[in-house]
RNA sequence: GGGCCUGUAGCUCAAUCCGGCAGAGCAGCGGACUUUUAAUCCGAAGGUUGCGGGUUCGAUUCCCGCCGGGCCCA
């Protein structure tokens, strides 16, 4: 490149920021200046709509093709693909409810209105006002007497057939995902309707929501590594929650009864298709209930929500179909590794033959790890991924449960259920353990396995062990991903799909 | 953490295997067109091929490192 070509940053428009080093920017961007130069405020306020595009498609729903109304409307939205032939131009009107087309024809908006509406480019925001009509094809439209620029697209939209595909860019850059993808607008909405839904069951049953701490000075109430972070004037350490279920038990003890919370949570590990760092939990706990009637909410809450979001229990997923219509089979762990291993499985039994059982099946197994643990990692590496139908997997082995209370007939096991669906973890239940005594010792065995290098292992809770030891009610407690909930309702295979802002690493 | 794949125009994608002027569609720009629906037709443009280094007469292509993303595994 010659020295002659380089042009010199003109300092007139410095001010107007990177957008003018680029010509398919720079030009809107000048529509801005001689807008504002003009008098005409390119961002006005005050422009209201009379009638949404659903609620017009709704009305005239049977008009015929080429007719008049003679009825005036108003509407605000996007412009999108603009269609001009000569004096007549077609565009699209784009908002939440719907499309609208708009017909703007020079007889009918002048000479300089028709120049004007040439002048905008797609993506900009416009108010429009005109007579609803439908044209020769019987497309339902508004032919537009005026209209004004609410807001000027500075950037070029995305490609409007092919639209917007890179994961990461519809990730990264969200709005642009929701402005192109209707599939996305569905998401956000379908999962808006979840949490709604979700919320509403408990709501229904008489629990009450409440709030616990985010910022936390030990996170515990979950396997899993936190977050770490500081309080400055404080001066110490304080985590990002993992589970809100050592506060929520406290909010029992207190007497509060049924409680509930929807909430982020936040653990330190990888990201991949079924995992974000941060993700939302719901938990809950009643009083005077025990892990069988919670499998009865669960499986009537989950039923409920499909109905309100898919109109059905039975649902497409990957390729299949789920049956989320109760009863949910119910069948216990060991009775689930018996079968996939085809040798009895007795958690009481010797270590030694559970040892070499795994062993036989490719798992390497530390000393450290009891039969409980050898069992629930034969369930995960031979069993999980293989449940399809809605299925409670009951009573896991003590040793991996530190907080379920022991199972009222096998003092090895707990009364605890996980939910498998389609080969993955929707919820997490227990009786709760209300027997201070045997919490400390429980997290005694977590210290000692923390001490054998398992980071995830949970700290001891004095806190939460002085609020046992004041008594806590025999309690039914659960908790549910809600994302992977609708992953499941929506059809969608990938975590990053139904989180408008997931967890990225930051560009450059 | 390991393996494989991937990054090219605003967007969607070619060209990379086997090194030889980096192409197309859409969007944008100029022109024609009063019933289009991804409008159509004509024309002219648009590039730091993620970043840095190396090999070579010549690198989007081959090699090394780095950055981002995806899939599989742990």
């Amino acid at each position: 490149m010659n020295d002659e070509d380089i042009e010199e940053p003109d300092e007139s428009t410095a001010h107007l920021g990177p957008l003018v080093d680029h010509p398919l920017t720079a030009r809107r961007l000048a529509k801005v200046v001689a807008s504002r130069e003009a008098g005409v405020e390119p961002y006005p306020v005050g422009h209201r709509r009379s009638v949404t595009a659903a609620e017009l498609h709704e009305q005239y729903a049977d008009l015929e093709p080429g007719s008049e109304t003679g009825t005036r409307v108003q509407m605000t939205g996007r412009l999108m693909n603009v269609r001009a032939m000569g004096k007549l131009t077609f565009g699209v009107l784009s908002e939440l409810s719907g499309d609208i087309q708009l017909f703007v024809s020079k007889a009918v908006i002048g000479d300089g209105g028709f120049a004007e509406f040439a002048n905008l480019d797609s993506g900009d925001l416009l108010w429009v006002d005109g007579e609803v009509i439908s044209s020769k094809r019987g497309e339902l439209s508004v032919r537009v007497s005026e209209f004004v620029l609410l807001a000027k697209a500075l950037r070029p939209l995305p490609e409007k057939w092919q639209g917007l595909k890179d994961l990461e860019t519809r990730s990264r850059q969200r709005y642009l995902d929701l402005m192109v993808n209707q599939e996305s607008r569905r998401v956000a909405l379908a999962r808006a309707t979840v949490v709604s839904e979700l919320r509403d069951q408990f709501v229904q049953r008489g629990y009450v929501e409440y709030e616990t701490p985010v910022l936390q000075t030990l996170a515990g109430g979950a396997l899993a590594r936190p977050f770490e972070t500081h309080h400055n004037a404080l001066d110490i350490p304080m985590f990002l929650r993992i589970a809100t279920e050592l506060h929520l038990k406290r909010l029992i003890v207190g007497g509060l009864e049924k409680v509930f919370e929807i909430g982020r949570v936040f653990r330190n590990e990888g990201v991949d298709a079924t995992h974000n760092p941060e993700y939302t939990m719901l938990e809950s706990y009643e009083a005077y209930a025990d892990y069988h009637d919670i499998m009865v909410l669960v499986e009537d809450a989950i039923a409920a929500i499909s109905e309100r979001v898919t109109g059905g229990t039975i649902v497409p997923y990957a390729d299949r179909e789920v049956d989320l219509t109760p009863p949910y089979r119910r069948v216990r762990m060991v009775d689930l590794v018996a079968e996939a291993t085809g040798e009895p499985i007795d958690i009481n039994g010797d270590r030694s033959a559970l040892a070499s059982v795994a062993a036989g099946h490719g798992i390497e197994v530390p000393d450290s790890w009891g039969a409980g643990k050898i069992i629930n990692e034969l369930f995960e590496e031979l069993v999980a991924d293989n449940i399809w139908e809605p299925t409670f997997v009951l009573d896991h082995p003590k040793e991996v449960s530190p907080l379920a209370r022991e199972h009222r007939g096998e003092p090895m096991l707990t009364e605890r259920f996980e939910l498998f669906i389609a080969g993955a973890e929707y919820g997490n239940a227990y009786s709760e353990l209300n027997d201070p005594v045997e919490q400390r010792a429980r997290f005694e065995a977590q210290m000692t396995a923390r001490d054998a290098g398992d980071e995830e292992a949970m700290p001891i809770d004095e806190d939460f062990l002085t609020a046992l030891e004041y008594g806590m009610p025999p309690t039914g407690g659960l908790g549910i991903g809600v994302d992977r909930l609708v992953m499941l309702l929506t059809n969608t295979p990938h975590i990053r799909e139904v989180i408008l802002f997931p967890t990225m690493r930051p560009p450059k």
